[in-house]
DNA sequence: CATGAATGAGCATTCATTCAT
DNA sequence: AATGAATGAATGCTCATTCAT
């Protein structure tokens, strides 16, 4: 809800940059302003004035991930069956930090770049608070482990699966994912 | 074991220089040749003919602590007790991960900078391998997880850690590892 | 006089150009055209409009300082005490200098930007040249010194005033004048 | 006198940088380092390297002039006949302003850039300032006018010339310079 | 072998000006 | 006539790497 609709012309830049961006990130490139404008077949100064940051381009790349990942954990909590709501948050968040590494920047760090992604996170937060308390509530997660922890944990695990000395395998998510749920001990340890 | 040891001035320019680029990584910088040459107080010249890449400088860095752990796994191979030395094992190489970057990037990623580096961390998986094997037929480990996932794995609850929203905790590197190592949740999911 | 009147709106925009140009003219920053109207609260297309380049601005701003002068020169030539009117005229002006950046850029080299701009410059040296001569001839001024370099003299003690090392002492500009005046000498140079 | 005498190659340069900024100065463009760069047939990196900033390479143009001032000065405050030697000074002084921008701007402002050029300028000013003195007790000098106040006078009369109307008389220096001695009125002022 | 001066590609950023809306 | 988004040339600066000394 800008104060102004963009213009369409600036709307379509906007998109393109968007877009281009996306797409650098997701090829692992570290984000350059001059480069993005390149590609996007736009001037400098133009993305310079949607997004005078290289952070603050991330942050808008983040932002769809943050809504959609909001979106789903707010049917969790109040979904029947906690357990296979937990499952699938966890399966969704793993993967959007596999395959988002802006989204996942932003997700973590004490430093969200921008007043919307705070808030964006900071619902999050909040919203995985309450699913994790009803799991815990109902028997289905050890407590001890938070919402913050819990997401971190999460990129840790998405780190290691984008290190996986097997990058091809198409199961490496879920094998790891499953480590971090089970743990990997066949019996507790102190 | 160099064809040729070192002059004597050589020998101490180069422990400058690896003592100077420890500080530096230890204290979270990107290593520039550049600059470790000045803080080192050695021309650049010196620091490139010593270590023509930061890569190599890195994995130089990295052998040491390559060769400590060997030695430690070394011993838990054989130990009475598995349980133990796969703990104490695992709670080094936490340690490990997270206090150096430099050693946590070589281990990983399938380009081992060095043929050195490359041979100890063959040496250090293999060793691994036996002692996870043996954990596995004792029963302390679930098996479905391998010696580099594992690796890897450790890897990723380091990323955590380093990211933790506690940072000041000290108490965050173990209550991560538990969670890896005893899942976090309550019964065993699918 | 301009063939078609502004509009009224034109006008206003005008105005608030003009006005916020002089402030940031008198604050000392060099005009950027864009600035001017973020400030003016204006297009930039708008400004472009209204003044083609800064230059042109700050002929404008310039013109009703000539204005003013013209006027009081006027008034000097035919008063009755040449060097009552004489002084007040270069006290003026160098307090106009002074204060006045833009002015002092216009009234000065070779090329005023304006026709408009040219055509007050030259009636106002030829009015400062019969005040001039009418002191000559009274024997109140030295012969040697024209109309034209009594401007870029005054111009000069000007740049004096705004550079001096005393830039707080109000008596600087009385000071540096008197100076110019009654030469810095006790006795004649050759 | 640098700690390290300048490598022989190095020193090549540095003349070369010198030589082409002064050039660049002289022809009244501002300095800026790339140019600099182009024109001396240097590497940017190596002007930065021996001017980390333009002020520094301005600074660096102005020390010669400077020491030149200095020697004369100290020669005339000795001299039998304080007039002339104060002539000769302020004739030299003027020369200087007119031809040498970089040196102007060097003497006078608040903000020498350099230490070295503080120090200069200091011991200049205070030569003169012995200078003044002398003339002032030997009646050749009004008081009234101190030294800092003279040399930004003759700034101002420099910046006179420099926008002179008359800018191809070759007489208009030693007009102007007339008009600050002797000053432009015929008898005294209040 | 060691040195550190030189190099220049590379990246970031600004701002005057144009032109579609 | 007004707007302001777009443009991209211009400029500043850093830093990895080479090579003369």
């Amino acid at each position: 809800m800008p104060a102004t609709p963009l213009r369409k012309d600036a709307a379509r830049n906007r998109r393109q940059i968007l877009q281009t961006a996306r797409a650098m990130v997701d090829a692992g490139a570290t984000l350059q302003l001059n480069a993005v404008a390149r590609e996007a077949d736009v001037g400098v100064g133009t993305v310079y004035r949607h997004f005078p940051t290289p952070e603050a381009l991330l942050a808008a790349l983040a932002e769809e991930r943050f809504e959609a990942m909001i979106a789903e954990v707010r049917r969790g909590v109040t979904a029947p069956d906690v357990r296979a709501a937990l499952h699938t948050f966890l399966d969704h968040a793993l993967t959007a930090y596999v395959e988002d590494e802006a989204f996942a920047a932003e997700a973590l760090g004490p430093a969200p770049t921008t007043e919307r992604t705070r808030e964006l996170r900071d619902e999050l937060v909040g919203m995985i608070r309450d699913l994790l308390a009803r799991a815990v509530s109902e028997g289905v997660l050890r407590p001890g482990i938070d919402a913050p922890d819990l997401l971190v944990l999460l990129c840790g695990v998405a780190y290691a699966v984008k290190n996986s000395p097997y990058p091809d395998d198409p199961a490496v998510a879920t094998r790891y994912l499953k480590a971090l749920l089970n743990g990997v001990l066949a019996t507790d340890a102190a």
